[in-house]
DNA sequence: CCTACCGATCGGTAGG
DNA sequence: CCTACCGATCGGTAGG
């Protein structure tokens, strides 16, 4: 599995075709995975149930059933989907060329704003326990992804000196555990705009890295 | 509600008085706390039933019933009991009058420690949105007691000038996010002790403080 | 602390 | 995309 290879094709894992019909799938897909960010913010994590999620897009239940097989695909579709979102910072970030520091910062903040814009970032803080076997394996396999990266430039940023001598896959526990902890107190209606606490986080993070 | 008057008295809100029969029951709820932490690192948030909590201690779930109220509040009295954990490593921490990034180092080691060694520390990954109205209330008062200690440890290592100018209430969240994620990814099994862990991370959490 | 049981919730489906 | 429904799970209780 190579870092370009993967988040180039749809969720379902069929090539893109732009037919109008797809399309629409694909919005209400998305609007479907919005909605299951909006329950899990207000009503926790056990108030995540197929009516909850329908009744604010205004279907009934039954109508999720149309765009994903059951509850389980939906919520390992929503994973991928937010995991994508990184995934494509980071190939951006990598194409530019920069010293290792700015690019992991610029891999954070898009990160962050990924967890914080798309409300379905919060995903995140589900259990992944309650996936099925092989679709947990997959999930698993593209979130290392992200975080082998991530270790990567922490590393690389050691050995040119622009990073202290940290043990680099702890940091990025720490690193990665404080942003994705945001989506639990995050909210557009607080003192902080998204950007702001992106820039805010990657700074931090960053400086616990500084020699 | 002031710092010395918290956790001075039994999750249950009744004065300790020693009887070996009190004293038996406090003993086994323990135990019932360290079972719901072992399901939900095993099995998932999904994964807490009463149940499975009970079967792993050779119980019926109906037995449960003796020593909580009812299911949520066996989870009310677990996030108290974690709480009390760290809690207490703030007072402790309080009696010695030492500088404050020492101190803040000291009570973030103990805070992770409470994670890692008590089991049921990872009853943070629960949702509080769960609890009756009046439990939330009474959680998250405790919670932001602790919350706001730290900022207060932060705020004064700024004007002390151990550490940079940051945004207080940021940083707080972005280190004890960091803290509350270790239960997600920890293991006893795993390549640190929880001893390297409380002091890999406080020493990375308080290095991203220094000017 | 257990057995036996209920009632409610919720995922999922049939048929349209 | 909806209605009407089922089947299973799970919290909780009675009675011991």
């Amino acid at each position: 599995m190579t870092l370009r290879s993967v988040g180039t094709r749809s969720a379902r894992g069929k090539a893109a075709r732009f037919s109008p019909r797809a399309a629409r799938t694909e919005l209400r897909r998305t609007e479907i995975f919005h909605s299951l960010g909006l329950v899990l913010q207000e009503r926790g994590i056990a108030g995540i149930t197929m009516d909850e999620i329908a009744q604010r897009l205004g279907m009934t239940k039954g109508s999720l059933y149309y765009y994903f097989k059951d509850k389980d695909d939906l919520l390992y579709q929503c994973h991928m989907r937010a995991m994508e979102v990184s995934l494509r910072a980071l190939r951006e970030a990598a194409g530019l060329r920069l010293p290792p520091d700015e690019r992991l910062r610029r891999v954070l903040v898009a990160h962050i704003r990924g967890i914080t814009d798309e409300v379905y970032g919060a995903v995140v803080l589900t259990d992944i326990e309650s996936l099925s076997r092989p679709r947990r394996r997959r999930y698993v396999a593209k979130r290392d992804l992200f975080e082998r990266a991530v270790r990567d430039m922490i590393a690389e940023g050691i050995r040119e000196k622009v990073f202290r001598e940290v043990d680099v896959k702890l940091a990025g526990f720490a690193m990665l555990g404080a942003i994705n902890w945001i989506s639990k107190w995050y909210s557009p209606d607080g003192p902080w705009t998204s950007a702001q606490i992106a820039e805010g986080f990657a700074d931090f993070l960053l400086a616990a890295l500084r020699p």
